[in-house]
DNA sequence: ATAAACCTTCACGTTAACTCTAAGTCAACC
DNA sequence: GGTTGACTTAGAGTTAACGTGAAGGTTTAT
């Protein structure tokens, strides 16, 4: 099966200039063209677009998504490598995790103060308004 | 206890630029000056330094942090407003924090992957060198 | 007195990731 | 043959957030 661009722009959620950009910037591999130069993605482009997605989504940048590309398209002696640059990202995505939970305790933290500071300001406007 | 913007800078991680920009942008109250002319910040000014840390650290941007930041000193009759839009900023950087996650699962896979191709291909080049 | 630290204003820088423009090609239909 | 519309290219422009830098002047500390 092959793809127009439009179609892969459709079901990657990625514009078709982003498309066109990514191969430019080297993450994809060069897309096969119709012999007017049109390019046709095969399902093969397809699962690199899902695994480029999934770095992307991630928060990996396009530079380093690129050099892990470049890695596949070297073939399996860089499988190790590509593992070990996964792990490694994956690492970074925990701790980002990680730290935004630690920030956030402190915002909850600060609601709980607002959530106090409010209830008394509340309480002190009602005072003897009630029976 | 006052504390020169130099202080403030290396207490807060937040350049003497920052702090100026943050001034100028109204994040921070005008902060008292000596008669010279000189910043000298409060206790005060101190705690709302923290707060701005606390939302910039979870990704609330410039502008809303302004906005929270003139409900603060708009009084008590703002603590509601002030509550909800610390609950709603809760909610958003935990549904981030989900999100990463979801796509965390993703990388996860894709190591196994990987992993497995990468076991197989050292096995295949090992094949017959035993015994 | 001299050097560090501070002040203001305004323009400019940085990074990332596109996005748009202009000019042109190609295929199909009328 | 002409028009439409989807595609192509290279390269410039955009957006957004977040400051940063430089110039030129004043104040404070030793």
């Amino acid at each position: 099966m092959h793809y127009s661009i439009r179609q892969v722009s459709e079901q990657t959620d990625l514009s078709e200039h982003a498309l066109r950009f990514y191969e430019k910037e080297g993450l994809l591999p060069p897309i096969e063209r119709s012999p007017s130069g049109i390019r046709r993605y095969s399902d093969e482009d397809m699962e690199c677009l899902n695994l480029i997605c999934c770095l992307k989504n991630t928060g990996m940048s396009i530079r380093q998504i690129k050099t892990f590309m470049e890695l596949c398209a070297k073939g399996p002696e860089t499988l190790k490598a590509r593992c070990e640059m996964l792990r490694e990202h994956k690492g970074a995505v925990e701790a980002q995790i990680e730290e935004m939970n630690r920030h956030l305790i402190k915002v909850t933290h600060k609601i709980s103060c607002f959530t106090a500071q409010y209830e008394e300001y509340r309480d002190g406007c009602n005072k003897g308004m009630s029976d």
